[in-house]
DNA sequence: TGTTTTGTTGATTGACGAGTCAATAAACGA
DNA sequence: TCGTTTATTGACTCGTCAATCAACAAAACA
C-alpha cells in the first residue's frame, strides 16, 4: 500500500542518514545503499529520489546549515546589545545540536567536497557570508570589525576542526570559552580604527 | 640497466606525486596508478615499494609535517626573545612553501584521514603537540600561555582551513597579520593569572 | 660462471559501487 | 473501470581500482 506524499519523508530519512553514515564512517566514501539501508530503504529509491549520491550529499549540507542557521537565528532574536548577541552566536555556534561528533564530521568533509563541487562550494560561501555578516554586524561601530569578524570566523572553524581529531565528547562550553577569550582581548583593545 | 638504490629516490618521487595529485583532485579518491604515473613509473612499482595505498598516504603526511617542522625549527633558531619567536613561527606556518594551495589542501585530507586511520591520528597529533608545545615555550611565564597557545593553535587551523575555500593566490601575510592581531590582543592584556 | 638481489612492468584478479531498468503494486482521477 | 501517477525493489550493467603475479633485466656477489 504504496501511501502518497512519501517524497518528504523519504528524503529527509536519507539525509539524516547520510549524516549519520558520514560521522560514523569519518568519509565520503559512504555508499548510497549504505544510507539507503540506514534510511531503511532500497538504494535504487534513494536514486529515485535524489538522482545521485552527490545530490544526497548537497542535500545534507544543506540540512546541516539550516539546522546551524536556525540556531543562530533563534539565538539573536533573544539577544539584546552587543555583548549579548556575540556570546549568542557562539553559543549557537558550539551548541550540543551542531557541536555534536557526527555534524562535525560531516562538516569536515564537506569541506573537502566543496574543493571540487562548486554546488558544495556556492553552499559553504554561503555559510561563511552570512556568519561573517552577523559578526560584522555586532561589531560595526568598530573600525576594526571586518578584521575581529575575519579572526573569529576562523577561529571558530579552527576549533570545529580541532573537535574533529579529539578523544572524549565534544566540549562546547570550552570552545565558547577559547572564542570569548579571543573577543575579551580585541574588544579591550581601544579600537583601533 | 636498473640502478641500484633506487628505493629512496621512487619512494620520494611518489611521496611528491601524492600531496601533487591530492592538490589536484582535492580529495583522497586519487588512485594508486595516477599517483606512480605523475610521479613516472608504473602503479605495480609504488605497490612494491609502499605496499599499500594507505602507506603512500601517511608517508606523504609524514613528509608535508616534516618540512613544516623543519621550517620552524629553522625559523626559531634564528630568533630572540618572545615576540621574535612567536612571529617566527606564525611565519613559519604560513610561509610559501606550506601555505600552498596543494600543500594546504593535501593538510585538509589527512585531517579526514585521521579520522579512520589511527596512524593518520598518531601524526596529527604529533604536529598539534609540538605546535602547542613550541607555542607555550614562548608564553610560558604567562599563567595563561595554555589558553593563548589553545587560541592561537586553532586560529593557526582555522586559517587554513579557509585558505581552501578561497579563490586566488594564497594569502600568507594577511593570515600572519589576523593572527598577530589576536596574538597582540591578548598579549596587551594583563596576565588573567 | 651462476646465483641472488634489486628494479620494473603488463596483465590479471577480485571486489565493490553508482546508476539503470523492468516489474510489481497501490492509490487516484476521469 | 481504465489509464496515470507514485512508491518500491531485485537484478543487472558497466566501470573502476587496489592488490597480486609472473616474467624479464641488470647489477652484485660468490
Amino acid at each position: 500500500m504504496p501511501k502518497l506524499g512519501m517524497e518528504p519523508i523519504r528524503k529527509q530519512a536519507l539525509v539524516n542518514a547520510t549524516i549519520v553514515e558520514i560521522g560514523r564512517l569519518g568519509n565520503l566514501d559512504v555508499t548510497v545503499s549504505q544510507i539507503a539501508k540506514r534510511a531503511g530503504m532500497s538504494s535504487a529509491l534513494a536514486h529515485h529520489y535524489f538522482g545521485s549520491k552527490e545530490e544526497i550529499f548537497l542535500a545534507a549540507m544543506r540540512h546541516v546549515m539550516t539546522l546551524y542557521g536556525a540556531e543562530v537565528r533563534g539565538a539573536l532574536a533573544a539577544a539584546d546589545g552587543r555583548d549579548a548577541r556575540l556570546r549568542a552566536i557562539l553559543r549557537a555556534s558550539f551548541s550540543a545540536g551542531n557541536f555534536r561528533r557526527e555534524a562535525v564530521g560531516a562538516w569536515l568533509n564537506f569541506w573537502v567536497l566543496a574543493q571540487t563541487v562548486p554546488a558544495a562550494k556556492r553552499l559553504l560561501g554561503i555559510y561563511q557570508g552570512r556568519l561573517r555578516s552577523n559578526l560584522r554586524a555586532c561589531l560595526r561601530p568598530r573600525a576594526d570589525a571586518v578584521d575581529i569578524a575575519d579572526g573569529l570566523g576562523a577561529l571558530i572553524d579552527g576549533l570545529y576542526l580541532r573537535e574533529v581529531l579529539k578523544d572524549g565528547a565534544p566540549d562546547g562550553a570550552r570552545a565558547v570559552a577559547v572564542a570569548l577569550d579571543y573577543l575579551d582581548a580585541r574588544l579591550r583593545g581601544h579600537d583601533a580604527g
